[in-house]
RNA sequence: GGGCCUUUAGCUCAGUUGGUUAGAGCGCGUCCCUGAUAAGGACGAGGUCGGUGGUUCGACUCCACUAAGGCCCA
């Protein structure tokens, strides 16, 4: 026997497989050549969303990979030349965070005492940390894209891109500083941008305290104000009310209280209204501050503000200009003081004395106490609502007044809206929705961090005379220096120690400390990675940019696809990616979010080991649409392996184990198509079918429906009917025409499968096809390096496609009757009648009644329309409808309705209604008020199926018995064979006990019953090797045999 | 408080422009097949399509309100 076709060891594994498969990409250099392939092609352009190396991949990482993956490769099979360029993000705190960690610091002091140097020494030794585990992530994944000269943003080149970027927003004086409220994370000591705070919303209870201030020239009259930050009650200087809102005074506890007349439900018990006005009547009045630890120049009385809302709290808020934008707006307008009692850290100053280096958040209770202690406190209840948390580090943030430097993106944001709107988002909604709500609300990007690792801000300004100046390029640095080190890195400190000669008054120039946020380093990339405009400028728009597609997470919504956006669109005047596939979060099996607390996480590289990389890419893309947060089944995973893969794999077994034995070679020439048997021709058409919409859906980035439709195919057309049903055509021993055009028909639809599965399930594909082609000429070394197959309009063919459903259908409904019967299929029948088609769907399923006659095991399938013949309709009434339209009489309906004639039933059917006279009462039965069975008569089986029904005709006679007998004999003498252990090739001796039964079958059917079996003599003994005792039609049988050596 | 999304069988999910009887896989039950065989297949049970109201001859589908959950933002 030939090996033309290798066949699957069963003791395979898929991770094993995979790496196998790996090693052969690697050493034949299969990634380079799919691109080199194409070098005389269009190109698509792909930008990679670059992770950071500094932790460990998770399965959310699979998910956006796969998706990437599978795009890249089938845009590569479809012919495009796709450069998939790696990228790693190297920047910002959470490498800070992480060096922090491992040198066991946690503060900017402690840092600046080790030295900057040393500190960012370690953080870009610790970018690479995981390096490692994410190569062989990637590369267990199968995710082909080019490591070996990835972007890296830490470099020179790459910062230069961004300072020549930065200088670009300088020249147009959208780059700038401000003094601000921002959100400040006490522990990094540094600002965070709004995309940052973005990514780190909780839910967080906080206390709700009500205190009373006292009028500064009352005795008994207070303010009654609301704050959810106690701590900031020590900078307080002014308390805010709504300027036309009504506010009361009341009598309440022996004193006068202040608040919103829509807000007195917070009061408890007793109180009477002494006087109404509306805020702003109240605006100026002086009251007592509840602590003296900070001076105040101007401030401590009442001030109206639009933003106080009667929503919650007293309607008078308490005003702290360090701590909130709010509050700052109006201290700024007011000319109120701005007090500032809490230092970087987020710890009390020293002048507070009680709580002096106490954090903030930590000295709320004790100020709640003390404010009890003295009285002024009139309420203290919690407060459950979002609060941001710093995305790192998990500090929360507090808001804090703090000079930044910004880019002004509220300049270009009609540019960025109208930009939007030409990228086609998939799904549409984040786009439209969630992404085009947030550039409608867009502030000012707040760039600067106050921190070391980083792109420095290449801004210096001048000692002497003040100028400010924005560097753009390491040329432009070199020409200003006053001295320029010898090896130069464009990062802290070596930076910052680079003075420049001031083009004004010729003094010396020094660096602002700042680094920038590592998300505008990230959102370069398309400049960066080729570190344009200084290289690659001339071919930038022609080979870099825009990319195609991008595809991240749902949370680079405000990240990753925001940065990229707001730098192309100023850059560019366009957005630099054309379309974004956005990916929702992998959820637990309880759709609980996978998190550290909760130690729910999925280890992906336990899941590539146990399952392979196909099977965790492909139910990621099958099990739902990635726009929906995925709940991670472990079952679903395996379901995938088991439905999908195993007959994939079977399939081709099947072709392998008779292509092997007559050593077949495919040859399309040989048998055209449209010469070929129906069958034939129909899993050809469904092929196209599927090849159709395989590209339609890909087209639309519906990975998911292109997934379903192949395994849908494989299983269902492939498997279950095309090779089932010919079985028989694969088994002769003779090498006819017939067989080798089943086996083309095989090999070739084989071969389009693995070529639509390739992008998504990248191994089996490859590892099938090369089983397939390995002997064979003509055929690329890999299946990644095919093209994708091409939908024939002339091989596809609906009316066969319908006449193959037809048929399916009736043979469904011919198995239901078979098992309403008892009869068994072994057992032949005389005929199968369908009734209910219409006389175009009768000639179809004639066409194919061969399928029919052979699945139901029946002589001979006719058509009829006399329903009456086969079976009657019998009503049953559902009381559930009946009771509530007739009441009482019901029972009498019911009744009625039981003694419906067939007839009857079926007008009742066909109209939807049929009016009755019952004891002299005449009403209509509505077909809702029924549940309509059918009942065979007697010789019949039926089965029904909306209008169509199939009856099967149980007369049997002798030759039918014989038959039935024969085919009996023959499943239990395979049976032996079995169970003793012969092959499917060894000739036997035969004994069969006799009786009448078995006369019957011998009668007519000894070649039939000898030809099965592999009989050589068959003789009356029953004292062979192996022996089988049953009952055959009720006579005790016995079947004997031995292997003839 | 705002935006977006989800809700269909015990579980995971389909359900195309509104159209006869709402589907699949798993699980469950009952069987069949035995030359793809430590495979394969069939049949069956199981659903008031989150709820209420509306539009329509007709609603899982469109509209309004509402409930629960998720993500994001204030």
């Amino acid at each position: 026997m030939g090996e033309r076709y290798r066949q699957i060891k069963s003791e395979f594994n898929f991770a094993e497989r995979e790496a196998e498969i790996n090693r052969f990409w690697e050493t034949n250099s299969i990634f380079r050549k799919s691109i080199e392939n194409r070098k005389d092609s269009p190109r698509l352009v792909f930008y990679e969303g670059p992770p950071t190396a500094n932790g460990l991949p998770h399965i959310g990482h699979a998910l956006a990979r796969t998706i990437k993956d599978s795009v890249c490769r089938y845009r590569t099979m479809r012919g495009f030349l796709v450069d998939r360029k790696a990228g790693w993000d190297t920047h910002g705190l959470p490498v800070e965070l992480e060096v922090e960690k491992t040198l066991g610091i946690s503060t900017k002091d402690e840092i600046e005492k080790m030295g900057i140097e040393k500190f960012n020494a370690e953080c870009k030794k610790s970018v690479f940390k995981y390096k490692t585990e994410w190569d062989e992530y990637t590369r267990q994944l199968g995710y082909w894209i080019d490591l070996s000269n990835p972007y890296i943003t830490y470099t020179n080149d790459y910062i230069e891109t961004v300072w020549w970027i930065l200088r670009q927003f300088w020249d147009k004086e959208l780059l700038y500083k401000g003094y601000k409220i921002l959100p400040w994370c006490p522990r990094c000591e540094t600002a965070l941008s709004s995309h940052e705070i973005a990514q780190g919303y909780k839910e967080v209870t906080d206390p709700s305290i009500y205190v009373t201030m006292k009028l500064a020239d009352s005795d008994d009259t207070y303010f009654l104000v609301w704050t959810t930050t106690p701590w900031t009650l020590i900078s307080n200087v002014a308390v805010a009310l709504h300027p036309l809102a009504d506010y009361v005074k009341i009598e309440h506890g022996g004193r006068k209280l202040i608040l919103a007349e829509s807000r007195l439900s917070v009061i408890d018990g007793e109180y009477e209204i002494l006087e109404k006005k509306i805020g702003s009547e109240y605006a100026g009045l002086r009251y007592r501050p509840l602590f003296d630890f900070m001076p105040v120049e101007k401030g401590h009385y009442a001030v109206t503000a639009d933003f106080v809302t009667m929503e919650d709290g007293s309607g008078i808020v308490h005003i702290a200009p360090a701590f909130g934008a709010d509050d700052y707006d109006i201290s700024i307008k007011e000319g109120l003081s701005v007090v500032q009692a809490v230092n970087t850290e987020g710890h009390f100053v020293p002048e507070v004395v009680q709580w002096a280096g106490r954090f903030v958040k930590d000295a709320d209770p004790e100020i709640i106490k003390d404010l009890q202690k003295k009285g002024l406190l009139y309420r203290a209840e919690g407060y459950t609502h979002n609060y941001p948390f710093c995305w790192r580090c998990d500090s929360p943030l507090i808001y804090y007044a703090r000079s930044s430097w910004f880019i002004k993106t509220t300049a270009i944001k009609d540019k960025l809206i109208e930009a939007n709107n030409g990228i086609a988002w998939y799904p549409e909604e984040v786009g439209k929705g969630r992404f085009g709500e947030w550039l409608e609300n867009n502030i000012d990007w707040a760039l600067s961090r106050e921190r070391y690792w980083g792109t420095p801000l290449p801004v210096w300004i001048c000692d002497d005379c003040g100028r400010q100046h924005c560097v753009g390029s390491i040329e432009e640095l070199r020409d200003m220096a006053v001295k320029m080190p010898g090896d130069l890195d464009l990062h802290r400190p070596m930076v910052d120690n680079i003075k420049l000669k001031c083009p004004e008054c010729g003094k010396s120039m020094n660096r602002v400390t700042e680094v920038i946020d590592a998300w505008f380093d990230s959102g370069s990339m398309p400049y960066g990675q080729i570190h344009y405009p200084f290289e690659n400028k001339d071919e930038f728009e022609t080979r870099y940019f825009p990319a195609e597609f991008i595809a991240e997470g749902l949370d680079q919504t405000r990240g990753w696809f925001y940065s990229l956006l707001a730098i192309s669109v100023f850059i560019s005047g366009r957005s630099s990616y054309k379309s974004c596939i956005v990916n929702n979060l992998v959820l637990d099996a309880e759709g609980r979010k996978m998190s550290k607390r909760l130690g729910n996480f999925v280890d992906p590289k336990r899941l590539l080991n146990d399952f392979g990389a196909d099977a965790v890419r492909w139910y990621l893309m099958s099990s739902s649409q990635i726009w929906l947060p995925k709940r991670f089944d472990r079952e679903a995973l395996v379901e995938v392996i088991r439905r999908f893969f195993s007959t994939f794999q079977n399939v081709y077994s099947f072709y392998a184990l008779y292509a092997n034995i007559d050593d077949f070679a495919p040859d399309p020439d040989f048998s055209p198509v449209s010469g070929r048997p129906l069958i034939d021709r129909w899993i050809v058409s469904r092929l196209n079918s599927v090849v159709e919409d395989s590209i339609a859906a890909f087209e639309q980035n519906d990975m998911t429906r292109v997934t379903r439709g192949v395994a849908d195919f494989v299983v269902d057309d492939l498997s279950n009917w095309y090779v089932r049903r010919n079985r028989r055509r694969f088994w002769g021993s003779q090498d006819n025409a017939d067989k080798k055009t089943a086996y083309q028909t095989l090999f070739e639809s084989l071969i389009a499968v693995c070529k639509l599965t390739a992008p998504i399930a990248p191994f089996i594909a490859e590892d099938i096809y090369s089983r397939l082609t390995g002997s064979l000429d003509g055929y690329p070394e890999s299946v990644h390096l095919c093209d994708y197959p091409v939908f024939d309009a002339g091989l596809c063919d609906k009316g066969i496609e319908r006449e193959m459903d037809i048929a399916r259908k009736v043979v469904e409904l011919g198995r239901s009757a078979r098992k309403g019967s008892e009869v068994r299929t072994r057992q032949p029948l005389a005929r199968l009648i369908v009734l209910g088609l219409s006389e175009e769907d009768r000639k179809r399923l004639k066409s194919l009644e061969d399928i029919v006659i052979d699945e139901i095991n029946v002589k001979e399938l006719t058509f009829d329309k006399q329903e009456e013949t086969y079976f009657v309709y019998k009503a049953e009434p559902d009381f559930k409808r009946i009771g509530p339209k007739f009441g009482s009489s019901a029972n009498s309906v019911a009744a009625k309705v039981k003694s419906l004639s067939g007839v009857e039933v079926s007008k009742l059917v066909s109209d939807g209604r049929l009016s009755v006279t019952d004891g002299g009462r005449e009403y209509e039965i509505e077909s809702e008020f029924v549940k309509i069975k059918t009942v065979s008569n007697d010789g019949f089986s039926v089965s029904v199926d909306g209008h169509i029904k199939a009856a099967l005709d149980l007369k049997l006679d002798d030759g039918l018995l014989a038959e039935g007998n024969a085919r009996e004999l023959v499943n239990k003498i395979q049976n032996l064979r079995k169970s003793a252990g012969l092959q499917v090739t060894d000739r036997i001796i035969l004994g069969i006990s006799k009786n009448a039964e078995t006369d019957r079958a011998l009668g007519k059917f000894t070649e039939y019953i000898t030809g099965e079996t592999l009989t050589d003599e068959l003789t009356g003994r029953t004292d062979l090797e192996n022996v089988q005792e049953f009952s055959l039609n009720g006579e005790k049988t016995i079947v004997a045999l031995v292997r003839i050596k």
